[in-house]
DNA sequence: GCCAACGTTGGC
DNA sequence: GCCAACGTTGGC
């Protein structure tokens, strides 16, 4: 099971808004990136991936499901990009800021730390396991 | 199809 | 607020 990183302006659309939603969830929309489109694409349905607060918090604040697969982003005018829809799951229990991680050695890959500007991106079994330890989840 | 110019993201 | 990184656009 893949999991992944997706990033959000707070002001844009925060955690809180993501928890208010609630089970049935809503649409990530917006992305308008090839690279994160393939990652769209290549989700699958109860898939898990952190949420990250860039520019104000930088941090991870979250763990969030994939509840509805890959299909068309309708604010998207041109109809080349799509999203998925995702759900809150858990917070973590201690955010993980992009600092901690920077200084975690068995982070120094990462695409977070490597790509800043990738705004939906795989992480590794081994990235998932550290970051969840991090935050204090089990 | 190349590449310069431009726009956007996001850390600092 | 600045600017580096990088994606996209558009002229040729």
């Amino acid at each position: 099971m893949a999991h992944w990183l997706y990033k959000s302006e707070p002001s844009a659309w925060s955690w809180d808004e993501q928890v208010a939603a609630g089970a049935k969830g809503t649409p990530w929309t917006g992305v308008r990136n090839h690279s994160a489109k393939l990652n769209l694409m290549a989700m699958k349905i109860g898939e898990r991936g952190f949420f990250y607060h860039s520019n104000e918090g930088k941090a991870i604040v979250g763990i969030v499901e994939v509840i509805k697969e890959y299909y068309p982003d309708h604010t998207d005018a041109s109809g080349r990009f799509g999203m998925v829809d995702l759900k809150a799951v858990e917070p973590m229990k201690r955010p993980v800021t992009l600092d901690d991680a920077k200084k975690e050695p068995r982070l120094a890959t990462m695409i977070l730390i490597n790509n800043s500007r990738l705004s939906v991106q795989p992480v590794t079994d081994e990235e998932w396991a550290v970051i969840r330890e991090m935050g204090g989840l089990a």
